[in-house]
DNA sequence: CAGGGATTTTTCCAATGGCAAGATATGGTT
DNA sequence: AACCATATCTTGCCATTGGAAAAATCCCTG
């Protein structure tokens, strides 16, 4: 099933890949709509009837990729430290929505593909910390510290910033700084079933 | 010395301003250089001559911007929650800047205007943790671990990821989860003349 | 095989970034 | 005070872009 004539058949798909690699090389702004049409080899307005416009098709990368985040969030369990690797996981394999998918000026946040996943990842990573320690308020505080921390590390590491000195294995060394910064308050062993 | 005819004067800080506000208002990329032309009562051409080109004006930006950086960081002193601290209070009261200074693909890096200063935040960043462990290895981790948890928090805070809940203080709040996170490795308070 | 919806194209427009050439102002020199 | 080199700004132009409107083509269902 691929292009035979008239029909594209899989422009979607087809744009939406072309828009990652885009974003991959020159930012998410750093490329327009006619060149992603072009490479696809059809007409410049026939990504319109799939996306509605620009904003549509960056609307549709986030959601893409919050599904897969929360779904990758969800994966990691309980441990808070394991959700903060598998942040940067995803952030590291998926680089290009990641890219997006914090802008949300971009792309349209309350779109109905973006919101629920959107509010699911959000939610994982507001309880991470919970009941870690007996002050809610605390927990909080550490989820928040933790977020900050894996989001920060993720987007220097991406954006070049720790390109001097040794090289970085992203997901070893954000294990390494989350038991530095957070390790002494890690309650004994959870149940491991 | 305001617009007095031809010469308007004072083009260059007035269109720096004027993308200040813009970039406040609709992100780095979300005015034209016309418009900001228009509003300082100019022909669309005349940034030209002091920036090049739209990419000039934002070189110009970052410049400024880790001017005043490196000037913040250096004056918060030796202590590395001082230095994270600052770091928040830097991008909290200069936010256009700082949503120009850490994405290098809307500027020129290398300009002789950008990279000094540049380097010098990175240096102080770097060197943030020396000498808190015996460990120049741990240093360095401990460095990359502050700087990211506060480049982290500063960019959800902006970006209103962490809007939910209840509010946020930004410095106060820095200062909370540097000691929540770092604290335990503090040596004895350092000599304060 | 007819109709209808889905998909894509062609055509058109206003806005943008940038270039080239010309106009005007300014300061220093004499 | 006249002059000129230079800095600053304008006008006119062009290719590219995002998007709207309308028409064309395809595919599926009955």
């Amino acid at each position: 099933m691929d292009q035979h004539g008239y029909h594209h058949g899989n422009l979607r798909r087809v744009m939406l890949d072309a828009a990652l690699r885009a974003i991959d090389e020159t930012g998410p702004t750093g490329w327009s709509l006619r060149e992603l049409a072009r490479s696809a080899g059809v007409s410049h307005t026939a990504p319109a009837h799939h996306f509605g416009d620009k904003t549509g098709l960056l609307t549709a990368v986030a959601a893409e990729g919050f599904e897969s985040f929360a779904e990758t969030l969800a994966a990691a369990g309980d441990d808070f430290h394991e959700v903060g690797t598998a942040y940067v996981r995803f952030a590291v394999a998926h680089p290009a929505h990641f890219r997006v998918m914090f802008r949300p000026e971009l792309y349209r946040p309350d779109d109905p593909a973006v919101a629920p996943a959107r509010a699911r990842s959000a939610a994982i990573l507001a309880t991470g910390a919970q009941s870690l320690s007996p002050d809610p308020a605390l927990d909080r505080k550490i989820a928040v510290a933790t977020w900050s921390m894996v989001h920060g590390f993720v987007s220097l590491w991406l954006g070049g910033a720790l390109a001097d000195g040794p090289e970085i294995e992203p997901e070893a060394f954000t294990r390494e700084i989350i038991t530095l910064a957070f390790g002494h308050l890690r309650e004994p062993p959870v149940d491991m079933p």
